[in-house]
RNA sequence: GCCACUUUAGCUCAAUUGGUAGAGCAGCUGAUUUGUAAUCAGCAGGUUAAGGGUUCAAGUCCCUUAGGUGGCUCCA
């Protein structure tokens, strides 16, 4: 179909049969020839526009394209619409995209002679011969292809943010401005996604905890999270819901103090390689590290006594809050902050009870993820170049974390030397409502801290054995989950995680009596509820019950009253008629009870 | 940290080319006693993020600092 017409015409003619065979995948690659192309074209345009600017690169990626420029005036977000129309108008003239093959030499002398240095070295980094050259019109750049047979085949576009980004990623280099823009084959695809990206924007978690009074931030700490009451009640209902799970597998759960002595954290490593993210004090000419870890910490206790075989695996939780000094240019809501509330734990094992401890982590992930109605993917990383330990034990480590996974017969992709420098890891990625995914969950095998710490067990044989230790985070850390699950939800929390699960309106302050009564009961049963007894009308009432996105609202007037009954207003359901006071209970206490 | 943008009342936003800072919502007071997404009236609310400069005159132009937003290899 129309598949190949996007290819550049030599690809696709190479390609033809295996196009038909793989539609889907030819899909996207065809999507990704086009934003290719109309980055090619940005470039035009912009050539056009700021003559003597210097390109750098200008791929594909995920959603739409970038390029990298070196503008020779600054670009803003302003500029975009006159370069879109720059764009268009090399869309309109219909301009093939042709290819040409030349040696690598005669590339640099030409993009030499154009004025072009990143171009230029690029192409000294380049290990072959023979390099090509597309064109379009007046416009050509070096690129592996492919690209569309002509401009005029670019019917949807639109250019979305100016940024700056270092030349090749590298903070010593030179800062380029980078243009993004997004592409699709129709017009409709477009919209969509540009109205995807509206509401993705209207359910940001930043503007909905402002909204909903969940949570604020302050010029006087940033990136440090302020929990207000309604915020706070829903970071407490998912430890709560994590402590009932801990409870049922077998943890146990400690503290360990926020600041400790930086001999700590000089034997633990983090002094040597973590000391850039650490935030330090001194009093008494001690130095003292604000933890950005809890495992340290939670080592000292592991220490404390003697270990048999027979208490493993040993599972310690610790809801630990941690600081970390990340770069200002970082911050992000409560997705990236600077202190956060981790839901950690230590599992110690041994050789034998190594994969089923993996396996019960793992189980242990699939049924909180699922309890919020998240779907999720799995890594596997392996060994890094730089790394501890020998081959040996990273052999029975990652083995002991696949065979988990095959166990389970789940689905997983490995990263090759993506693991910790002490060991391997399984990542947990989990897709929200609107298709995006999040880094939550991560097991990671650690083969540094038993040998630093020396941390040893009494096995069956009398004898002591190195230990081998598990960190695991579910949640990862707390403030980002509330931050995900308030997109995920658009603030539209299910009844058992809602701060206010129940407004009572009464519909004059006659009834408030009764409201008062109905309270009582609702209390009596835990139900966070709260009631409005301003002197408004109940339209009002029920608007402001609903724009907080309380899932229930109970009406009582004459006739409540008269019947013993409450008036249901559910937020999304509307009108849910009338029942007696002990039925809504029973049913609200259900729900609640199977957090659906 | 770096690049660009940004910061006006608690919140959302106005304020011609530089010429006395406004509105809605929220708050408070009063009236109203209300039936499924906004009752009416009045009051109060600001060193325009902070500091410096240019100017007869700065919310507006320039500099510094702080916060925020979008990004900072998804590798021709």
């Amino acid at each position: 179909m129309l598949f190949f017409c996007f290819f550049d015409i030599i690809t696709a003619c190479f390609l033809n049969e295996e196009v038909m065979a793989k539609q889907e995948l030819d899909a996207l690659q065809s999507l990704e020839t086009l934003r290719h192309s109309a980055s090619h074209i940005m470039a035009q345009a912009i050539l056009r526009l700021y003559p003597g600017s210097k390109l750098g690169i200008g791929p594909a990626i995920k959603d739409g394209f970038y390029y990298d420029i070196d503008a020779s005036k600054p670009v803003t977000e302003e500029d975009l619409p006159r370069i879109e129309e720059e764009m268009q108008k090399i869309v309109n003239a219909d301009f093939p995209f042709s290819r040409e093959e030349i040696s690598k030499d005669k590339a640099i002398a030409l993009f030499q002679k154009m004025g072009q240095p990143f171009k230029v070295e690029l192409l000294k980094d380049i290990d072959a011969d023979k390099v090509n050259i597309y064109k379009q019109g007046e416009f050509e750049d070096l690129c592996r292809g492919p690209h569309i047979p002509s401009t005029k085949l670019l019917k949807a576009f639109k250019l979305l943010s100016v940024s700056g980004a270092y030349w090749r990623g590298n903070e010593k280099n030179a800062m380029l401005t980078r243009i993004y823009g997004t592409a699709f084959d129709n017009p409709k695809s477009l919209r969509e996604y540009l109205t995807m990206l509206e509401e993705a924007k209207k359910r940001d978690h930043r503007k909905l905890g402002k909204e909903l009074d969940l949570f604020s931030f302050h010029e006087e700490g940033p990136g440090l999270p302020f929990w207000k009451p309604k915020g706070l009640m829903l970071k407490s209902l998912l430890i709560e819901f994590m402590r009932e799970q801990h409870v049922q597998r077998g943890y146990v759960e400690i503290e360990t103090p926020t600041m400790l002595r930086d001999i700590l954290w000089k034997k633990s490593g983090h002094w040597d390689n973590y000391r850039e993210n650490m935030f330090f004090t001194e009093k008494d000419e001690e130095n003292y590290a604000i933890k950005p870890m809890n495992c340290p910490g939670g080592l000292l206790v592991y220490q404390e006594e003697m270990h048999s075989y027979k208490e493993m695996p040993l599972k310690i939780a610790e809801f630990g809050k941690v600081h970390r000094f990340e770069r200002s240019g970082v911050l992000q809501g409560l997705f990236r902050v600077r202190g956060f509330t981790q839901d950690d734990a230590h599992i110690f094992a041994t050789p034998e009870t190594l994969q089923k401890s993996v396996i019960e982590v793992i189980e242990l992930v699939d049924f909180i993820y699922k309890a919020f109605g998240f779907e999720y993917s799995v890594e596997l990383s392996t060994r890094p170049e730089k790394s501890m330990g020998s081959e040996e034990q990273w052999e029975i480590a990652t083995k002991g974390l696949r065979n988990a996974l095959d166990f389970l017969k789940i689905d997983y992709q490995i990263n090759e030397g993506d693991g910790a420098f002490y060991g391997p890891k399984i990542d947990f990625h989990l897709k929200d409502a609107i298709g995006r995914t999040h880094q939550c969950g991560t097991i990671q095998l650690d083969m540094n801290f038993p040998e630093r710490f020396d941390l040893n067990y009494i096995g069956e044989d009398g004898k002591e054995h190195r230990v081998i230790m598990l960190h695991r985070a579910i949640y990862g850390s707390i403030e980002r989950f509330t931050g995900i699950l308030i997109e995920h939800f658009a603030g539209k929390f299910p009844l058992w995680l809602s701060p206010v699960q129940v407004s009572i309106l009464p519909v004059s302050d006659k009834f408030n009596d009764y409201a008062l009564e109905i309270e009582k009961l609702l209390k009596k049963e835990k139900i966070r509820i709260n009631s409005d007894f301003s002197s408004e009308k109940l339209g009002y009432k029920i608007r402001k019950a609903q724009m907080e996105k309380t899932p229930y609202m109970l009406i009582v007037g004459e006739k409540e009253v008269e019947a013993k009954t409450v008036s249901i207003r559910h937020r999304e359901k509307g009108d849910g008629g009338n029942l007696k006071c002990e039925q809504f209970i029973a049913q609200i206490l259900e729900e609640n009870k199977n957090r659906s």
